[in-house]
RNA sequence: GCCGAUGUAGCUCAGUUGGUCAGAGCAGCUGAUUUGUAAUCAGCUGGCCGGGGGUUCGAAUCCCUCCAUCGGCUCCA
């Protein structure tokens, strides 16, 4: 007998080579039908796996994410199956679970498959589900599995097999489709009870860019077609809620062929919404200690040559701009640090004199590739709350908290509670992409590792992520469709102190070196304003808000009242316009609600009378009446909660 | 940059197999109405159907090419 422990802590015996599906039907046989995968030790296997040790086991259902991936892994193999018999001669790269779905990597020969096809392959994968096809598990020998896959001319699985430790080699088997894989997978194909395709694209072979492109098919899986139903409400709903779409609504910002792509133009409302945060990083940034600094937009070549941008990305920057009569060469400016760093030259500074802190909001002009613009999120000129703090070694740590303080504070004032923190370090296996001493870099990661640690921030380390010159503490989000967004950054580098020959006087007289935080809460303006867009659908909070208040006259009698309140109003410095078209006032209501202004302030008769306002709330209705002085008050109210020091 | 899809008025979209197919709603403009918590009525103005080339008696519709957008891949200082 073997004790096997589930979640809640209760121990139970089994014979040894339990499986899950047998503890599944000893507790119930909801649970029996239901359980997808087990996991065993912290691994997920298949349901049928003999259990043959004491371990701590939890079942799978849709529940867990465990169980989901294994439904979706076999998903996988399902619209492979379907693709073999639909397209006989695809070969097949890999076909992995992700978060909403899984793809498969194919390879159609000359064929393709568009959208058009979904339909036909859908029905396919459900055809063979509905015949509860067993996913059974072999394993052979590696010599073996790369003699059947080299024989049926499978280049991929062959690469794919090259590359594996010798020894055996699962491969699962359902229906006539068998495919090289670890699993685990479902028992049957039963469970998948409602399938969506719902994409393709290219995806390079192992990610290569000078490997061949194969066709990724990108699907999701449930257990109920309801569910289904559900999850493409929900894209739908997700799709309402994309800046590019709330950006022209609310006319917040536009692009034009003209000017070119990737180039955002800010309209009014855009601008007004954007300078509130600038103004607000401004005021939290004098109170830190920040020095603004406003450098030009373009940089001679050679201080490129001497940073390492002009090496690592010069081939990705804009061409340079050559003088008439000179022939030198500048850069449209990728980057503002090498600016700063001549600022931070400009005199002789102390130790005393420690930590400068040089701030600009950057506009930096960057070549991206044209597939990867992506409204404002991805763009080739873009503005960057910048500043780069000179410090001493002593001070790095002190700093840095000091920074991370800030992009917290923005946060909260932000209403933004979705991020997660990511430490990027070096790629141990790809060295030569960064410039720099071993000794520098271990002390810089060291620094961020401390810092995060100290503030107690749950970060997840990603290797490979650093910047050539330094490690980075990043700050993530998802935008409406979970895509994932860098935002804020802060970076610790000893590197370009060097390379610039950056010196303060110590106390000792003798010259030092600084270490230089790189650091942007926002990151770039533009990207953080898509993102803030997707995650309040457009409803900003007041403070930030391009128009905070309408008014609203019931006819144009009441227009010089209207006038009035405005008045009193801006005085208040409460943003408020006026509409004074010749419309119904159910109409007017109707225009503010949908451009998503907080307070819509109506006034007729009554409210002349009494000297008072209407007070309506965007998306919730009437208030009542309000004294002006009184909404004022409310409203200030409302911003203090969100931001208690301005 | 690569793969695939898309591209009709400012916006959202109709336009069947190439033959009055250049349309609708919203927005805009005019006028009437003087309006009380999510759409007052009427009239009017908007388009070289993304650009260019081709096939055809005839192209928004078919083909080629370029551009842009969308979804991915790769990249992201």
């Amino acid at each position: 007998m073997i004790k096997i422990t589930l979640p809640d802590q209760s121990v139970k015996e089994y014979p040894e080579g339990v499986t899950g599906l047998d503890i599944a039907r000893d507790i119930s046989e909801g649970l029996a039908r239901n359980v997808l995968s087990v996991t065993v030790n912290g691994e997920v296997w298949d349901l049928d796996r003999p259990i043959r040790h004491d371990a701590p086991v939890k079942l799978n259902t849709w529940d867990d994410n465990d169980g989901r991936s294994t439904m979706w892994h076999s998903s996988a193999h399902l619209m492979a199956a379907a693709i073999e018999e639909l397209y006989p001669g695809t070969k097949f790269g890999i076909g992995p679970d992700v978060e909403n779905g899984f793809y498969y990597d194919i390879d159609l020969g000359d064929k393709t498959i568009s959208s058009n096809d979904f339909e036909k392959i859908e029905k396919k994968m459900l055809e063979i589900a509905r015949r509860k096809e067993s996913f059974e598990r072999t394993e052979i020998p590696k010599e073996e599995a790369l003699d059947f896959y080299t024989k049926k001319g499978d280049e991929y699985k062959v690469d794919l097999i090259s590359d594996l430790e010798d020894g055996t080699i699962s491969f699962y088997k359902s229906g006539n489709f068998t495919d090289l894989c670890r699993g685990p997978h479902l028992a049957d194909t039963s469970p998948i009870k409602a399938v969506k395709l719902l994409s393709t694209a290219g995806a390079y072979w192992r990610g290569d860019e000078r490997r061949k492109q194969l066709t990724r098919v990108y699907g999701i899986s449930f257990p109920k077609q309801k569910m289904l139903q559900e999850y493409l409400e929900m894209l739908e709903e997700a799709k309402k809620r994309d800046h590019r779409k709330i950006g022209r609504e609310l006319e917040l910002f536009a692009f034009s062929t003209k000017v070119g792509q990737g180039l955002p133009l800010w309209l009014p409302k855009g601008a007004e919404l954007r300078d509130n945060l600038e103004v607000f990083l401004k005021k939290l940034q004098r109170r830190a200690g920040y020095q603004p600094v406003i450098t030009p937009h373009i940089g001679n070549k050679n201080l490129y040559v001497t940073s390492g941008h002009y090496e690592k990305y010069g081939e990705d920057s804009f061409q340079p701009i050559a003088t008439p009569s000179e022939g030198e060469e500048f850069f449209l400016k990728p980057m503002n640090c090498p600016h700063h760093c001549e600022i931070f030259k400009h005199k002789q500074y102390s130790y005393k004199d420690l930590p400068v802190r040089l701030a600009e909001f950057g506009t930096v002009y960057r070549y991206e590739q044209s597939g990867e613009l992506h409204g404002l999120t991805r763009v080739r000129g873009f503005t960057q709350d910048d500043a780069h703090i000179f410090c001493r070694p002593d001070q790095v740590k002190d700093e840095f908290i000091a920074v991370i303080d800030i992009v917290l504070l923005i946060f909260k004032a932000l209403d933004f509670q979705d991020y997660s923190v990511q430490i990027s370090l070096r790629d141990p296996d790809q060295m030569e992409k960064y410039i720099g001493t071993d000794a520098n870099w271990d002390k810089a990661e060291q620094a961020i590792i401390e810092a995060t640690n100290e503030k107690g921030l749950k970060a997840e380390i990603v290797k490979g992520e650093a910047a050539f010159y330094g490690p980075k503490l990043d700050f993530m989000v998802q935008d409406a469709l979970g895509r994932k967004w860098q935002l804020g950054t802060i970076q610790v580098d000893y590197n370009l102190p060097d390379r610039f020959e950056l010196e303060y006087i110590g106390s000792d007289n003798q010259k030092h070196r600084p270490v230089m935080i790189h650091r942007a809460p926002f990151g770039s303006m533009e990207r953080f304003v898509a993102v803030m867009i997707e995650h309040c659908a457009g409803n900003f909070p007041l403070w930030l808000t391009p128009d905070q208040s309408i008014i609203l006259p019931i006819s144009e009698k009441y227009e010089k009242y209207a006038k009035k309140v405005l008045t009193l109003l801006n005085n208040y410095e409460i943003r408020t316009l006026i509409d004074d078209r010749n419309e119904k006032t159910g109409k007017k209501i109707r225009d503010a609600e949908t451009r998503k202004i907080p307070y819509m302030l109506i006034v007729g008769e009554k409210e002349e009378n009494d000297n008072t306002i209407s007070v309506r709330k965007h998306g919730s209705g009437d208030l009542g009446t309000y004294t002006v002085k009184d909404f004022v008050k409310m409203v200030e109210q409302e911003i203090e909660r969100l931001i208690p020091e301005a």
